[in-house]
DNA sequence: GCCGTTTTCGGCCCGACTGTTTTCAGTCG
């Protein structure tokens, strides 16, 4: 039985949604929330401290009963609560939370009054006018139903954050020219760097008669408008972008960017702090007895609370909170600081441009170094090189080394790890590289304990320098593949393994969680854009983004090293 | 269900907007 946090949490979201329909004490549904949250980032495997026999109620938001239900999932796989509770409320009722426009409270209505479980009963409810009969349900709310009945449902759609934030960023810039408009800054998860996000958010600072909320709705785009007030507006744009914009005047606007760049668990942290010291926060500022302390600027926030600014990347409640009461927040490391790139593609396999072509590119950026990284012969798909195609690939780079001046390209491969544990080149061949970079490409579906085991034999052979894509993730294509990241990290802690973080948009891997176990592990982590090309090295940002969720400071990331101290630790297993 | 410098009970963040109401419940973030 191999049950991983993520599972878990699971369960506790799923108990609390039902409990929601049920209309439980919504305190008690929080707690539910609250736990799954902190159980799905938490950075060891509860499974592993139930062994350990480690006492779980000192974990924050886990008391004795959540702490017993832990136990139980870890050793049965399943938990008697959540059966009984399907028992009494059918599962199938969650997909009507889904519906924009319904919550806990009307699935329970739908369901007490009229006996209807799904959406397909709740259409043909809509359509037999069974629904009119319901008190609270008026000719508008059906008219949003069957409007959203006839779509898929669109509460939970996540976007890559690659796709929405140049979106976010165009419409913020179309905004800024709006009559009396001091600013218009993008908040929500967008801010934060969150990996994927579910919608828009908008702050705006405006004076008296700016005509910004017409100049929202009004723009080309707008396929709905959802909602439509004084100071909050919520539109769907025609490629189905959710987008909310706040307008707030010009001292407020500290506070109410802080309220919606959220997360909204930073926030009820940062509340309940305040109410014990008899403050109270909301979107437009501090109050100390109803007079506002602060609200012109987020580090004014922080600082009438007695703390120093916390970046929106930390924002999470994930300790950040605790950090900077005690003065300990990490420096996050900067783009400015990265000095390059560990992983590359080239034409001798799926990349589009020349040796030549990615090191000028890289050299642009200001970079000292750029590894060529190209896929080794398993890999048929991308045209992997064999040993004859590689050493010729090594020559080719020695020449052009010779020639260049300000940069130097490492010979490298992105080598696969087989299915044995075994590398996809001998050794002979690899020790000519100057490291090898080691990827898992094929067998995703092994169990974590087979597939944990084939990484750890692959890190003996000493060539394996960096660990690609870790988990093998694809943001809403692929689950990551099992396996037992504590072990690995170890293991990288122990042979002096970097671990990368894969700056692709759809792979951003290792995530924030990772990268947090890996600096705590000692571990460093090389922040690589894997280009196939000479723009995709402008993906090193997105990687930096998630880096700076997972706490990364400069000296965490090999690649904001000069040269001379890179190739000492990507080679110091060799000597 | 959790939690405690108001500690084992009684709190638990806070507000905008909508629709269907005559003062508010539900949803959403």
């Amino acid at each position: 039985m191999n049950v991983a946090n993520r599972d878990i949490a699971a369960v506790f979201n799923e108990i609390a949604e039902l409990l929601d329909i049920e209309g439980a004490n919504p305190f008690r549904i929080r707690a539910y929330r609250n736990a799954a949250r902190v159980i799905f980032s938490y950075p060891k495997e509860m499974k592993n401290l139930v062994e350990e026999g480690f006492d779980l109620t000192t974990i924050r938001t886990i008391g004795n009963d959540l702490s017993q239900k832990i136990i139980e999932i870890v050793k049965t796989g399943e938990l008697s609560f959540l059966n009984n509770l399907k028992h009494r409320v059918s599962p199938e009722l969650e997909e009507l939370l889904k519906i924009p426009g319904i919550g806990p409270k009307r699935v329970h209505l739908l369901h007490e009054l009229l006996g209807i479980n799904s959406a397909s009963e709740l259409k043909a409810a809509l359509e037999n006018g069974k629904l009119n009969q319901i008190a609270g349900f008026g000719p508008k709310l059906l008219e949003a139903l069957r409007a959203a009945l006839g779509q898929k449902p669109s509460k939970t759609k996540r976007y890559r954050l690659y796709d929405i934030r140049p979106v976010a960023q165009q419409i913020a810039a179309f905004l800024c020219d709006a009559k009396e408009t001091v600013r218009v800054e993008i908040a929500g998860s967008i801010r934060r760097q969150r990996d994927t996000a579910k919608d828009i958010d908008l702050v705006a600072a405006c004076k008296k008669n700016s005509d910004i909320m017409e100049r929202f709705i009004g723009m080309d785009d707008v396929e709905a408008i959802l909602m439509r007030g004084s100071t909050r507006s919520s539109i769907v744009l025609r490629n189905g972008m959710h987008v909310d914009l706040r307008v707030v005047p010009p001292r407020m606007f500290g506070a109410t960017l802080h309220h919606f760049t959220g997360s909204k668990e930073h926030n009820i942290a940062l509340r309940m702090m305040a109410s014990k010291k008899g403050m109270k926060i909301n979107e437009y500022g501090v109050f100390k007895e109803d007079i506002l302390i602060a609200s012109d600027t987020e580090a004014d926030i922080y600082q009438v609370l007695g703390m120093p600014y916390i970046l929106p990347e930390l924002r999470e409640n994930r300790g950040e909170i605790e950090a900077a009461l005690e003065n300990r927040l990490p420096s996050l490391v900067e783009l400015r600081q990265i000095r390059g790139d560990l992983h590359a593609h080239t034409v001798y396999t799926d990349g589009t441009n020349t040796l030549k072509e990615m090191a000028l590119a890289a050299h642009a950026r200001g970079y000292e170094y750029l590894a060529i990284t190209d896929h080794t012969q398993h890999l048929r798909i991308a045209h992997g090189l064999g040993e004859a195609k590689l050493l010729e690939q090594i020559g080719a780079i020695d020449r052009l080394n010779a020639d260049l001046e300000e940069i130097t390209l490492l010979k490298s491969a992105e080598v696969d790890i087989l299915a044995d544990g075994t590398l996809d080149l001998p050794d002979s061949v690899l020790k000519q590289l100057d490291f090898a970079v080691c990827a898992v490409h094929y067998r995703f579906n092994l169990s974590a304990k087979e597939q944990t085991r084939r990484i750890l034999k692959a890190m003996e052979n000493p060539c394996f320098s960096i660990f690609a894509h870790p988990t093998g993730r694809l943001l809403g294509l692929r689950e990551p593949y099992e396996l037992d990241m504590e072990a690995i990290i170890r293991s990288c802690a122990d042979r002096g393994i970097i671990l990368e973080l894969n700056a692709q948009p759809d792979r951003l891997d290792i995530h924030d969680i990772h990268c947090r176990m890996a600096k705590e592990a000692g571990v460093k982590v090389a922040i690589s854009t894997d280009a196939h090309s000479t723009a995709d090295l402008g993906l090193m940002e997105l990687g930096i983004g998630q880096a700076r969720r997972g706490w990364l400071e400069k000296e965490d990331v090999i690649n904001t090293f000069g040269l001379e101290e890179v190739i000492k630790l990507l080679r110091r297993r060799q000597h």
